[in-house]
RNA sequence: GGGCAAGUAGCCAAGUGGCCAACGGCAACAGACUGUAAAUCUGUCCUCUUCGGAGUUCGGUGGUUCGAAUCCAUCCUUGCCCA
């Protein structure tokens, strides 16, 4: 199966310049994706670009990660109904730092081998540039119907927000990289999601007409839920590829939770199980869906492949704890159980109020694990606490040393699935 | 620079002097049902609260009025048209 065959039976292909396969299989080929450096760590929806970069380097092809450290201080419309605020140059490179290093965790940079991926900047051919310069060599050949065309301007147009010149030209910069990737490293292929659809035909065009070379791409679907919610968001925002920020224990939950629709989508996108594999789990679900066999392969590919072997036994192991035992009284915890509960969120609490007896409501505000009395009073009255595995019937249930588990510990839940873990200590 | 229109809670969107913390929808959170699904039903959804209330909102500011999201002035932002 050739790389293009691949992708497409995953359905990570969208949209394709036509010659691109043949392209593809014709000589190992410099393909490239472009980064936005708009948060200093990547989140779950840049990895797809990762997977396919990943994907474009295991079938022998050389894969390029631009940081789009210039682009991003213009900002995309493509997508957007409104234009977006403009970074600072501090917070950008503390973002292409951070993305940087995560990139590196996912490519293979090594230089002995024959197709090592790269990472560039785009801020690196754009700082010399002037922007007379700019206008006079690459905006000479492009013109304004041609730009005007493009949906993510046609949309903007036609829509109230409008749209400011800086975003007009957004396309043309993001087109340029594509033209100095060709220039200067060979680059013959784009890649990203359908939303990048319109930059990228623009870049296609511009080096046709200012270098005329011929250059291929192809898009990947824009990853939905089933039910048409956004991708990638939980209760607490989205979901990180770092580590400090979405425990691996709260990444693996995430996968875990995939609808069954979704999670049918998603393995094949997300993991690099074989086509054969992935029937087979599919059919064994058809059959027992309550066992979630999709959803725990999913869940433990995807970490297992973001953060390692290691951290997923760990997220494994909180899970077991947390939920296989629903029944098991939480007393079969162990101190060691509890304390190894690695990606649970942790918080603290002063021993001598617990010693005194504290209300659950000003506990559960004190312990920040609701914002305000108020809210832990409805979150009671709604039925959505429990502490210890023991729902909280009363606004006035008083906590004592009695309900410390192991003498330092409280498990308080809120809802069914968000877990904390309350270290209680004679801090001073 | 001139003319017209618009700016309401995370988003969309009603409301055009008191009955407005503001209809409705989406999103979100919790409960029931389940499989830590989906769909459905129920509750919550500006902030704080000793659950009796208290405080701060309708682009900004200033005014009219016993009383303003609603009227007036002015400023800002955005769109459309003209120059």
């Amino acid at each position: 199966m050739n790389l293009i065959e691949e992708l497409s039976w995953r359905g990570m292909i969208r949209d394709i310049v036509p010659g691109t396969e043949e392209q593809l299989g014709k000589e190992p080929t410099v393909g490239y994706i472009g980064f936005d450096p708009t948060a200093d760590s990547l989140h779950i929806g840049s990895l797809v670009p990762i997977l396919l970069l990943k994907h474009l380097q295991l079938a022998g092809h050389k894969p390029i990660a631009l940081i789009g450290g210039a682009t991003g201080m213009v900002g995309d419309p493509s997508g957007k109904s409104e234009e977006r605020s403009l970074l600072d140059e501090d917070t950008l490179s503390r973002n292409q730092t951070g993305i940087k290093k995560q990139l590196e965790k996912y490519l293979d940079f090594d230089p002995t081998i024959v197709n090592p991926a790269e990472l560039t900047n785009n801020y690196d051919w754009f700082r010399q540039m002037g922007f007379l310069e700019f206008i006079r060599d690459v905006g000479k050949h492009m013109s304004v119907n041609y730009m005007a065309a493009k949906d993510s301007v046609k949309k903007r147009l036609e829509g109230e927000a409008g749209m400011s010149f800086t975003e007009f030209t957004y396309q043309l910069v993001q087109g340029y990289d594509f033209y100095w990737l060709f220039k200067n490293k060979n680059c013959k292929l784009q890649m990203g999601g359908s939303d990048q659809w319109g930059n990228i035909t623009t870049g296609a065009e511009l080096i046709r007409r200012m270098a005329g070379g011929e250059v291929y791409a192809f898009t990947c679907p824009l990853i939905t839920k089933a039910d048409g919610g956004k991708f990638g968001k939980t209760e607490k925002g989205n979901v990180w590829l770092d580590k400090s920020r979405t425990s691996p224990y709260q990444f693996y939950q995430f996968w875990l939770n995939a609808s069954d629709a979704d999670a049918a989508q998603w393995i094949k996108i997300f993991t690099f199980l074989d086509k054969e594999q992935i029937d087979r789990l599919t059919k064994a679900h058809l059959q027992n869906p309550g066992a979630r066999e999709l959803q725990k392969t999913l869940a433990r590919e995807v970490t297992a492949f973001v953060h390692g072997e290691q951290e997923l036994q760990q997220a494994l192991a909180t899970t077991e704890k947390l939920f296989a035992g629903q029944a098991a009284a939480v007393e079969s915890l162990s101190e060691q159980d509890l304390h190894d509960l690695e990606g649970a969120i942790q918080r603290e609490y002063p021993m001598d109020k617990i010693i005194a007896g504290i209300d659950v409501v000003s506990f559960l505000s004190e312990a920040g694990i609701l914002p305000s009395k108020g809210e832990a009073r409805k979150m009671i009255q709604a039925g959505g606490i429990s502490i210890n595995k023991k729902r909280i019937e009363n606004v006035q249930y008083i906590l004592d040393s009695e309900a410390l588990l192991h003498n330092k510990y409280l498990l308080v839940q809120k809802g069914k699935k968000s877990y904390f873990l309350v270290r209680v200590s004679a801090k001073g």
